[in-house]
DNA sequence: AGTACGTCCTGATCGC
DNA sequence: TGCGATCAGGACGTAC
C-alpha cells in the first residue's frame, strides 16, 4: 500500500539505480487498463528514444520529465503505484519478478520493470500535466504544509477527520495507514468532525503527520542501503497496532477497530477522545 | 458542494 | 477437508 514514504523511497531508489539519464528503447504494456492516456500505440511511440531527465514526486505520483531532443513538446511519464505497485531497474538478463505487468526497455541492456499484483497502478504520458493531474494539497515534506493550510481546508467540513486526511487535495501523499498513525500520535479521535478541530489540534496533527512520514522515510533509507539492489517495500513503520483489542502502546488499553468510509480504522479510545 | 458508497483487482483468510 | 464469502484499500464515478 504505497503511501508517501513508499513512493518517495521508490523515487530515491530509481535515482540511485541510475534511471535518470537512461533512454527508453521500447515498452511492453502487459495490462492495458493501467494506461490512462494516450492510447497504447501512441504511448509506446511517444516514449521511444526519450531520455529520463529526473524523477520527481507530487503526493503519490511519480513524475518523469522526458527529454525527446528536437522532438517537441517535451512529455512527462506519470506513474502511480496504486496499492501494490513497485518498480525495479534491472539488467535484461535478471529474472523478472512474477508480477511484472509492464516492461520498459532501457539503453545499456537494462529494464525498468513495473510490478503490480492487484492492478491498481496507473500510467500517463502527457505534455500537459494539468490535464491529467488531480488537484493536490500541500505535501507534508514541503514548506507549504502548515497548520493554517490544514485549517483552511478543513474549516467547513463536517466529515470525520480521518476521511478528509485521506483526500489528496487536502494532504498529498496521505494513505490509510499513516492517517491512523498521525491521528494516534496526535491524540485525535478519527471520527471527530474536521471542522471541530481547534488550532491546537491542527498544529499537533500537522506535526504528527510530518513525524509519521519522516520516521518511515528514515527506515526506508536505512533498509534501502542494507538490502541494495532490492528496494524495500511495505516496512512496518507505524506504532499503532492494526488489530482489534491489541494493547495501545501508550496506555495499554485495547485498540478499537472500526470502519470510516469503508477503510479499516484503528485507534485508542482512551488516548484519542 | 459535500458526503458516502460501489467499483476495480488478486490473494489471503475466514466461516460454515 | 473444502469451497465460497469476505477483506484489504487508492482513486474515481455515481448517487443523494
Amino acid at each position: 500500500m504505497p503511501e508517501l514514504p513508499e513512493v518517495e523511497n521508490t523515487r530515491r531508489y530509481l535515482i540511485q539505480a541510475g534511471l535518470p539519464g537512461s533512454t527508453f528503447t521500447g515498452a511492453d504494456i502487459g495490462w492495458p487498463n493501467a494506461l490512462k492516456t494516450p492510447p497504447m500505440e501512441d504511448f509506446v511511440l511517444g516514449l521511444l528514444e526519450t531520455r529520463v531527465q529526473e524523477i520527481n514526486r507530487r503526493g503519490k505520483y511519480l513524475l518523469l520529465p522526458l527529454d525527446s531532443g528536437p522532438r517537441q513538446p517535451a512529455a512527462t511519464l506519470i506513474l502511480h503505484l496504486g496499492m501494490t505497485g513497485g518498480l525495479r531497474v534491472q539488467p535484461t538478463g535478471h529474472a523478472p519478478h512474477p508480477m511484472v505487468r509492464h516492461t520498459f526497455w532501457l539503453n545499456g541492456e537494462r529494464e525498468l520493470r513495473f510490478i503490480d499484483h492487484r492492478k491498481f497502478a496507473k500510467m500517463w504520458l502527457t505534455d500537459n500535466l494539468k490535464d491529467v493531474m488531480p488537484p493536490l494539497g500541500p505535501d507534508p515534506l514541503g514548506e507549504d504544509f502548515t497548520p493554517e493550510a490544514l485549517g483552511w481546508a478543513l474549516n467547513d467540513r463536517s466529515a470525520p477527520i480521518k476521511a478528509l486526511l485521506l483526500e489528496q487535495s487536502i494532504v498529498a501523499g496521505m494513505g490509510n495507514l499513516y492517517a491512523d498513525e498521525s491521528l494516534f500520535l496526535s491524540g485525535i479521535n478519527p471520527m471527530r468532525q474536521a471542522s471541530g478541530l481547534s488550532t491546537g489540534d491542527l498544529e499537533r496533527l500537522r506535526e504528527c503527520v510530518v513525524t509519521a512520514f519522516s520516521t518511515a522515510l528514515e527506515a526506508y533509507d536505512e533498509a534501502r542501503e542494507a538490502q541494495w539492489p532490492d528496494p524495500p517495500m511495505g516496512l512496518h513503520t507505524w506504532s499503532i497496532p492494526r488489530k482489534d483489542g491489541e494493547p495501545c502502546p501508550r496506555c495499554g488499553g485495547p485498540i478499537s477497530g472500526t470502519r470510516i468510509r469503508a477503510r479499516g480504522t484503528y485507534f485508542c479510545p482512551e488516548c484519542q477522545r
